[in-house]
DNA sequence: GTCTATACGAGGATAGAC
DNA sequence: GTCTATCCTCGTATAGAC
């Protein structure tokens, strides 16, 4: 109160950082705050304080806060479009072309970890619009035909084909979602670490393999 | 404008509901909201709403937001409780046990749906407080032992009894969260009929005693 | 125990200087 | 393109009448 207001050093660097290092830096940040708060939760304010801006820039390069969540969401699913893609692509029998998607999808999701609680936070509090609009639902039925041809193949067991793939994604995305309380136990450290990652990977890459063989 | 403030009929029933019907009718509307919105997006107004009682109830009954919010946690983590406790009260061998929990468990949550998306969510936005508070650590704890002694016994094939645990209560809760999204698909119409709930359920089984299992 | 009214803070969004 | 300042709505929580 004794001081003069504007005493300081002017901290204010209005030094000209372009979209390019200005919209990564945001989308970085908005993934980690959607990620773990949800939409409405989500602060812009926390937002912009983790990508070092100003508020005012979200609002700039993505109009109000449901366009920085879309442009989010675009880049949180593409780990499922691509894992997907890529193992249809190749001309693989039915059991390796499933575990290749799944290989393929927990690789992804060890790179984008938050991609899984984005994916699961939009499917409990989204109303599907997005999940729609982002094309997601295709991914189901893509694994779905998967399972099936395998099934006919008689590589897999008999099951129904559209909950075996319903199970296997969330086979391969919980434990990025869980992680938040495994690592308050005793058990193997951070469980986002590389080994606990690597060995998440092969325990689901065995039990999926298991799960729907057809042997025995 | 043009009319008195205080004309029409005086619809304010002062009529004394006590807490027997209160409590529970707030319970289950906060269930829902924080189910779908999680603790911070959750509305005090839209619990009270859809529980037909002023807002003041809330925190007349529970002092304030996070009062409720535990009441409601407490409650939705009972499945998971009950589901491992039935199933390691009797002398089962490990596989019987295992099965036992995870039919318990699905079907508990089958009759509490949200109870699953409030699990997920906890653990995506909390940083395990209350999930340790409640004793939750311990359902994943006693899974993995229930399996360690399942491998030792050579029912179960080898694995991480840890990532088993951890994939088999993710089997299991997964659905719930996901079908949000799967309403809006041609699949089988409501994800959460009973019909529905019950391929769920036998195509979990399943899946986690094909997948776990030593044979072959 | 139930209701209305309101204080109070937080957060989305905008205006306008530089 | 970046910053500060501000508006305004919404939501938690409380006070106090009935």
């Amino acid at each position: 109160m004794g001081h003069i207001a504007s005493s300081g050093p002017r901290l204010q660097r209005t030094q000209t950082r372009d979209r390019e290092v200005t919209i990564p830096a945001i989308l970085a940040a908005a993934e980690i705050e959607f990620a773990t708060h949800g939409f409405t939760a989500a602060r812009t304010e926390s937002i912009a304080a983790r990508a070092n801006v100003v508020k005012g820039m979200i609002f700039h390069y993505f109009k109000n806060k449901e366009g920085l969540f879309e442009a989010v969401l675009e880049r949180a699913y593409q780990p499922f479009r691509d894992a997907i893609d890529t193992s249809l692509d190749k001309n693989l029998n039915a059991t390796e072309a499933l575990l290749t998607f799944v290989d393929r999808l927990l690789t992804a999701l060890a790179e984008k970890p938050l991609s899984a609680a984005i994916f699961v936070l939009e499917s409990i509090q989204g109303r599907g619009e997005h999940f729609r609009k982002l094309g997601m639902p295709l991914i189901y039925a893509r694994v779905e035909m998967l399972l099936k041809s395998g099934i006919a193949a008689g590589e897999f067991r008999k099951m129904d084909p559209w909950h075996g793939a319903i199970n296997i994604i969330g086979l391969c995305g919980f434990y990025f979602c869980a992680a938040g309380n495994f690592s308050h136990t005793d058990k193997g450290g951070d469980p986002l670490n590389r080994a606990s990652l690597q060995r998440h990977a092969a325990e689901v890459l065995a039990f999926v393999s298991k799960g729907i063989s057809a042997k025995n």
